[in-house]
DNA sequence: CGCTAACTTGACAAATGTCAAAACATGTGG
DNA sequence: CCACATGTTTTGACATTTGTCAAGTTAGCG
């Protein structure tokens, strides 16, 4: 029984971009000093303001990151999908979370310890160096959201959207599907729902898009780049 | 002549804190390697959209990071500053740089190649933790100013940046210097010079703040907070 | 099939941006 | 040290966009 919960791991940890080409010595070290947390959809994994003790791997559903505003009203920062992590940066500075993490659906994630990811990360420089990737990538992100929510206007912020969801940006014409409710879609543009959803029908009025449910199909990616308004 | 150089660069990168603790061999290896680049005021070190060949570090001066607008209308991402880096989490993606950067006072800094600090990188676990801990704080940073501009009103937005400001956050009253030109500083906020003109002045007939050029002796951190509008 | 949550629509108020001009700094050269 | 030129900040009047509230519609799920 313990074996097999050993080796459900192994092959999870396996299958994670991050602790792909561990050696078995440390795959062995980081399985059995890791967790696994099932969290049910809608629970919080961590407050901002709480301390971190390590980071988290999303292995199945969906985490997402948010502030937190009185009226209850959230502000989404991103969208953890599986095989990726969060909360690494964290284990470099002394510092509390700012944001607060919560399951979007039912999820499990493996809660890997600070002090055994900063000694393997000591050893091994190619680990090292896939960390310094990925802290890269979710900064690169980053900043293209921040981008994203600088433009002037609503409609800009919404086609600049659509154009870095494309699967190709030599496209002209593709089809998306939002990563999300498009309330929380709003939220990542920092607009309010009611603004969200007249965006979209003004872009659909002009003959930019066509919307069904989280479908979005982008008709003429060159007019969306020429939005001035 | 040559040994002058070689010294002063030597001196320069001992006290940059990335490079602080590499060994002679690793610093002579670096300094043979790095370009001394001097910007004048309102130069371009790169553009949006070129391709990156290495990272920078500000020796002397000052650099900000923004995003180009059509109409000249920059958006300020960041001000970075001497001792300080920039660039680095390119070198770990395919990707093109997302912003431009600009000396916005005559400045120093030096271009480290991308094979160069990946060679050290690979040798040097302790540069690798290093630069962990310098991107994870830029990220931190990065997160901390996208809390801010999702801030609803202009108000609440100046409200944060002032109290993230504060050299100590248990203070109640303290005195700050803008780290920028305050149409820099609106820009960082995403709000017009205007705006962040007239919100400083409500803040002051409110009693919160006192504003004289540059120089903000915020009265009253707690009453801060406690905006709503 | 009915319940809840998500989304859309409309009318309205309020916040913010725009434009233009004036006041204020700052630095340069005489 | 002054006068001028340049750039920055402030102020005012105004238009516009976006958020708010409320109600209606649709969709998803047990």
């Amino acid at each position: 029984m313990r074996d097999q919960v050993f080796d459900s791991r192994r092959g999870a940890i396996s299958r994670l971009p991050l602790f792909r080409e561990l050696s078995a010595d440390e795959a062995s070290q980081l399985i059995s000093q890791v967790r696994e947390l099932r969290l049910d959809k809608g629970q919080i994994l961590f407050n901002k303001g709480d301390i971190p003790h390590g980071f988290f791997v999303v292995v199945e559903g969906r985490i997402q990151l948010a502030f937190p505003s009185e009226q209850g009203t959230e502000r989404v920062l991103e969208l953890i999908k599986p095989g990726e992590s969060f909360g690494e940066a964290l284990m470099f500075l002394d510092k509390a979370y700012p944001v607060f993490a919560q399951a979007t659906q039912d999820s499990l994630v493996l809660d890997v310890p600070g002090h055994t990811m900063l000694g393997l990360l000591e050893k091994d420089s190619r680990l090292a160096r896939k960390m310094l990737a990925g802290i890269s990538m979710r900064m690169h992100e980053l900043i293209t959201n921040l981008e994203t929510c600088s433009m002037r206007s609503s409609t800009q912020r919404v086609a600049c959207m659509l154009q870095h969801q494309a699967p190709d940006k030599s496209l002209n014409e593709y089809e998306i599907e939002l990563p999300a409710a498009k309330q929380t879609v709003a939220s990542q543009l920092n607009l309010t729902p009611e603004t969200f959803s007249r965006v979209l029908h003004v872009l659909s009025d002009a003959g930019l898009i066509e919307v069904s449910g989280r479908v979005i199909r982008v008709l003429d990616a060159e007019g969306l780049r020429r939005i001035e308004i």
